[in-house]
DNA sequence: GCGGTCCATCGACGCTTGTCAATGCATGGG
DNA sequence: CCCATGCATTGACAAGCGTCGATGGACCGC
């Protein structure tokens, strides 16, 4: 099972649209992409970013998302592993946090340059 | 088999960050996340784009990619049904184009909204 | 009409994924 | 020290997914 942390060497992908793609930029686009490619997810990380203080643990997630505990934290881990989210232990509880910018970043390599068609 | 087309009733769903997302919303987006989770499919999707005048036709694609034409169909028609691609037949070819604004309204629902943290 | 090209669909195959119940491992309160 | 709480991990299962070869249909040139 693949428990390796998705690596997030290049800051800003080239985007989408503007030249043909090499594969390992693909691969670690799709990683993310794909981690996004759960409905559940998604609600996930928006629960979490609507929370106070913009974390939560997974007590706060497991009723909104009406799924079992070990659900919850499986699909918090793929969103961990594919840098989304962070983890943080505070005594019994495990926070989860987005991570800054993550998301931005996607959304740039997503925006197509000005085609003027 | 699914073979409907994914809706595209709202033209730019409320953004990930900002409110807890409706389970609605979250249905809609991750499908089309999901059909950018596979290299194969951001790479068609990247040579789509950078083909001249944006358009393709799976002759063009099968090479690039190194699979089976059956594959890549395969990916095209998810992609058709995400509302990412178009396709059009002339002739005996089907030529597949991006979806002006699709990207874009995709990167809209990353944009974190000035968190100022 | 006939063979050739381009493509979509089908059937099949292994691998991955989403889900759960059960278990284990910390941590903190009495 | 012992129990309760919060969470991660494991094992299992069905469903979904990516891939291919084979097939079939549409179109074109001859």
């Amino acid at each position: 099972m693949a428990t390796e942390v998705i690596e997030t060497l290049d800051p800003c992908c080239a985007p989408i649209v503007g030249e043909a793609m090499s594969v390992n930029s693909a691969v670690t686009l799709a990683a993310k992409f794909k981690a996004l490619g759960d409905p559940t997810r998604l609600r996930l990380l928006s629960i979490v970013a609507a929370h106070e203080d913009r974390e939560a643990c997974v007590c706060d997630l497991t009723e909104p998302v009406a799924l079992s505990q070990p659900t919850v934290s499986h699909h918090l881990k793929i969103l961990v592993d594919a840098g989304l989210l962070t983890r943080s232990k505070r005594g019994t509880w495990s926070f989860y946090a987005l991570v800054p910018g993550a998301l931005d970043q996607l959304a740039e390599v997503l925006r197509t340059p000005a085609v003027t068609s």
